[in-house]
DNA sequence: CATGAATGAGGATTCATTCAT
DNA sequence: TATGAATGAATCCTCATTCAT
């Protein structure tokens, strides 16, 4: 019993992350289901026997991977009692899981529907740290007083536009490290009073 | 001789306008040859031979458009002197034109590198601009002394980023229109030193 | 042993049931052998190890069901001894297992031929009931002198006629109750002298 | 203009032709694309260039099949002025076409609603005939007085069945060739006063 | 005996591209 | 110069059957 089920799961996880490896290669959109099982090593059908279709298996993927990575940055991001601090902990982790977030940000307006509630949710809860911060700096008088929400709007859609425009940017290995430090001290010295 | 040149040009002209129809409409990636040399009331091999494969067309489509924009632009943005008057006109420009730089900002990142650099090199463009006005407010103090280029990465990326997440966003007709109010003012609230 | 072998007997009566249900809803050329399975609630294999393949399935069923069936018949149908009693009676057979004999009606052409043999031959124990007692009719001159068989092929070709267009004749529950009357009255007429 | 023309005419025909053989030899339920499209000599795709689905090649093919048939069924019944008549050239006409028949006598309950409604509008046209000349039998007393309606029911009900059952009743080439005097007979006879 | 994960051939459909006319 | 029929690789998905456990 146990060996079937572990051998189950295994075939399940070389999918997931043959899968994962399509993504951050080729982006879900342009990646076929053949080539998945290919990457994992099985037979064409059995993808679906375990996912049911290919909406599923994107969602499964994504919905796994924003799942762990949600988890490390509410370790990393929580106790970031300023925003400096936790906006470097957030690039950090960016630049780490670059490859990944650069598709995200891609792609996301391609998505079927169920997938992007998902991929906003995660963000939500992300901009929920900052918001947070960014308030208690506020009130502290740390920074400037501010409509936090479009501010956010402003940080995050910064940086999904250097990460979707990864190739034109980059000069190392990531975007996010490359101009972190320009990021930083921007974001920093414009919401200083 | 003259009379087959004209045509040949006629022609022509008819798949870029189709092919500008279905961009605004459904975007490029999601539309096919067919229906683009249907809209232009063209036998499907005309298509090829005007324009040898679909990136080519493209290419050409977005390079005419973004040329006849950019003329546009640059009428409207001139003499804007101060960082605000400016930033409200491009605004206006880009809520008229949302439908045409929605698709852009999502699609962007699928197109092939020659067509991108385009599209980022008429974007320089325009920053050129806001780089110029934002230099002389600095200079005259009526405005912080920040890293000009990456504050306009803010600025463009957070533009890229409403347009991009449009159908999310939007209320009413515009995105931009919507926000624009909130946008401008915390642009300048956060330069302004 | 007995308790295994009782065991066996009971999984193998699981799928047979869950077989004929699928048989009624949806006739079995249109229910996957998964669904069946499912439906006995019995591994997917276990199906293959008790019937080797799918037509193996099929033919147990029919051959289960029609044999039930025609031990009721024989019972209700013995000592009819004028023509019309019996072709009540078996109309009557007929609309309360019709959502059965209509997907037999239907499908039957398409069954494997050692099937299609045992369904005949069911019916040919069924046309002998007739076949006797359109006999005595004649010898008693209170039916026309016909050609018994051809007879038979005329009404239960009739019969097979209306339950496997059942879905466009019917305007009740049932088409043989509706057509019921209309039926035998015919019947019955053509073969008065 | 008209080579092409006249090409694209011959494609379309040899893929209707290799339809209606793989039609009278598998039925259309069980013939693939491919097979069609091999059948025809032609690629894949091209059936789907000239008949956007499966369902609309079927639905063209039995179209001009039975659309051809009923034309030359009206000429043979046309001026069958009593039923024996009438009843003996619908059965020839059944013998020669009777590989075509044969399917869809057995395939009708499976088809599309939209060419089944096709088949039994074709079939009324038929039955019309008979109808008719029922009637006016009846009128002059050579006939006895039936529901026409449910005695036709009879009648292509039976030869249905016949049809379906081609490979269990058949002898020789033909079923309705084999049965052809049997049929003729028995009806005549039943109807007689 | 029973399981159920894995298989892989087969099915319908799409679409950029080619090429004879 | 324009046409549009033809191509065929590619895509997602289904399902009866097998076999190691």
């Amino acid at each position: 019993m146990k060996i079937r089920e572990k051998a189950k799961k295994e075939t399940r996880q070389k999918l997931l992350k043959a899968a994962k490896q399509a993504f951050i290669e080729k982006g879900l959109l342009n990646i076929s289901t053949v080539d998945i099982a290919k990457g994992a090593g099985v037979a064409h059908g059995t993808l679906f026997f375990h996912f049911q279709n290919k909406e599923n298996l994107i969602v499964e993927v994504l919905d796994q991977e924003l799942m762990k990575l949600s988890a490390e940055l509410n370790v990393l991001l929580h106790g970031s009692d300023d925003i400096e601090t936790l906006l470097n902990r957030y690039l950090d982790f960016l630049a780490r899981e670059e490859p990944f977030f650069a598709v995200i940000a891609t792609e996301t307006p391609f998505y079927p529907p169920k997938l992007r509630r998902t991929i906003l949710g995660r963000e939500a809860a992300i901009r929920e740290y900052f918001y947070q911060t960014l308030r208690k700096e506020i009130e502290q008088g740390r920074c400037k007083e501010v409509d936090i929400t479009t501010v956010l709007n402003f940080l995050f859609g910064t940086l999904n536009y250097y990460l979707s425009m990864r190739d034109a940017f980059m000069t190392g290995q990531s975007v996010i490290s490359d101009k972190r430090n320009a990021i930083v001290k921007t974001f920093i010295h414009l919401l200083s009073p």
